[in-house]
Parts: C-alpha cells; sequence; structure tokens
DNA sequence: GTATTATGTCAATGATGCTGACATATTATA
DNA sequence: TATAATATGTCAGCATCATTGACATAATAC
C-alpha cells in the first residue's frame, strides 16, 4: 500500500503531505479573505469589486484590457463590477493621452479608503503570520507559491525581484 | 513617506512586500482551483462539489455538522449541492448507528474515481512545487500558510502535527 | 478606406452563497 | 411521559459573480 502510493508520487512526498498542503491552501485562503467580505457586504459589494479596487489601486492607470489579463475573467464579467463602482464614485476612467480609445482607471479618495481599509486588514494580518514564521519561513512560502501558479502568473512578481 | 509606513507597519515589513504576499495567495490559489473546475465543468459541477467530494473523501463517514463546520456555508447552501452529488451516486448517506438522526457520508466508487482525478491533479502540481523550494522552503510555507488562517481552522492541523 | 483594437453593453444562463421559515426524525432531559 | 433540543432536510427568494454570444462605437493601424 505504501509502495503503491510510492510510485503514484515519485518525489517520496506522502499522499498526507501533499492533502495537507491542499488543505493549508484552501483554509489560508478562506479565512484570508472572509473579513474583506465582510466590510465589502456592508457597500452592497462582493469580493470582486475588493480585487478590481485592489489592482487598480495597485497599477494607477492601468487599461482595462491589462486588468481583464491580470483577473482572469471576461469583460463582460468586469463590466458590472467596474461600472458600480465608477458610477458610486469609487473609480475614474481617464481617457488615454497616446491612445484615445484607452479608459485608464484610477482610485478616487473614496476608492482609495476603501482600498486601504481592505488591503491593512490583510496586511495586517499577513505581517503578523510573516513575523511569527520568521524571515527564512516568508521566503519558502514565496517559493512555494510561484511554484503552485501557473507560469503565466508567474511574471506578475519577476520585477519585483530584482 | 517612508516614516509614515513604519508607523503604520511597525513590523518593518514594507507594504510592497506584504502586497507582494496578498498577491501569491491570488494567483496560486486561483490558478491551483483553475484545473479543477475546468474538470468539474464536464460534469456540470462547480468547485463546491469538489470541495465536498474531497472533504467527504478525507473523512469518509463524516457527518453533516462536521462538513459544515469544516466548509464553513449553511447548510441550504451544502443541501443543494449535496443532494445532486447523492442523487447522482457520488456519495451515500448511512444512517448513524450510535445516533440514528446523522446521515454519515461516504463516496461511491464514482466518487471515489472522481476525487482521485482532481485531487491528483493538485497533488502533481504541489509536489513539483515542493519539490522545486525544497524542504526547507515546504516548512516555511506551511507556517506562513498556518499562521495566516484563523485560530479555528489552525486545528484542522493539530492532529497531523504529533 | 478598410481592418483591427479597446472598450462597452444587452441578454440569457448557471453556480454559489445567503436569510428565513418550516418539517421530520431522533435523542436528551425535566 | 411530555417537552426540549439536536441532526438533518427542504422550499422560497435574493444577491453576487462568472460564463457565452452578439452587437455597437470610437479610435488607431495598415
Amino acid at each position: 500500500m505504501a509502495e503503491l502510493k510510492s510510485i503514484v508520487n515519485p518525489l517520496f512526498l506522502r499522499d498526507e503531505d501533499l492533502r495537507q498542503g491542499i488543505e493549508l491552501l484552501f483554509f489560508a485562503y478562506r479565512d484570508f479573505t472572509a473579513r474583506g467580505d465582510a466590510i465589502l457586504a456592508k457597500q452592497h459589494f462582493g469580493r470582486a469589486h475588493h480585487r478590481v479596487i485592489y489592482f487598480v489601486g495597485r497599477h494607477p492607470g492601468i487599461r482595462v484590457s491589462a486588468l481583464l489579463d491580470i483577473l482572469g475573467i471576461t469583460k463582460q464579467s468586469l463590466s458590472r463590477v467596474l461600472s458600480q463602482l465608477v458610477r458610486e464614485d469609487y473609480i475614474v476612467q481617464k481617457t488615454g493621452t497616446s491612445d484615445r480609445r484607452q479608459r485608464l482607471l484610477h482610485l478616487t479618495e473614496k476608492g482609495r479608503a476603501l482600498e486601504h481599509e481592505l488591503t491593512s486588514e490583510q496586511q495586517t494580518r499577513l505581517a503578523a503570520a510573516y513575523k511569527d514564521a520568521g524571515a527564512v519561513a516568508v521566503e519558502g512560502f514565496r517559493k512555494v507559491m510561484l511554484g503552485a501558479m501557473d507560469m503565466g502568473s508567474r511574471k506578475h512578481f519577476q520585477t519585483s525581484e530584482k
């Protein structure tokens, strides 16, 4: 039986170890997003709004197409959420100067405030986890997370490695 | 400006480092679940079905209430998914012997097959990430993930630490 | 001047979650 | 024994978030 599992999994990682990894991801991600979800619910927003606000805050002036790339959703899905955020004055769209077809996205003051409320909660949580785990652990966390994601996603982290 | 950020974040972790951590979680989780989602879509199932199948497979004979605890959803939400899985012969409910109110959940052969298809994909992905990162990194990953989740979730990992 | 690009919108559909209300066994307790 | 609590299930309604497909407009590229 143990032999069988070793054949199935030739890296000598036990089925149990890998299942634990799967579950670590599940519980950590769920808990990590739960508080934000609660904050957003008060504004009648959902996690999708959070993601848009986060990445627009992270990349001021981002093009709609680039945001779609990052989020990995369709423009129709983004449309409803983005229109809402623009309508309710969390995000402004500025026509691109070099290419006037573009609608470059920026947070408003109101948007920045919400972004900060959401992000700082997650940063606090992560900072505590980092502090408890230590610098070596954080580097290990980074390596495993990068390895677990698709090649295409890793490019988002390459520039920050310089 | 840098001073200000240090006050906000007294652990001497830069805003940038913590944002990167947030994004590592976002991209890794998204990519980690994407393949499974695609497999499930063929069966007209979603991620919720995956989670139920996974945890029933992990804890054969689990009570409905315990499953609800793990998933962190309401019984009404579980009901739709679970009924479907029972109706389509992926899961069987066996009346508890000591307490006949309980409906103890088990995978059928069909359920085990789907569970294996879904889980082994994620295990393969994680095994590759673990191998590339190395044992020290894996331990760091574990520490950070445990620290990022709620206290209540950590108990799911305590028994496996013995 | 035509093709492509960037963006937006309408409509229909499905998955996943929620609250609230109510129902049925079964077990525990006063 | 009568009543309360527990374990589970179900119905109805609602919101969010995603999809596909079709079509539209403005601006840029060839």
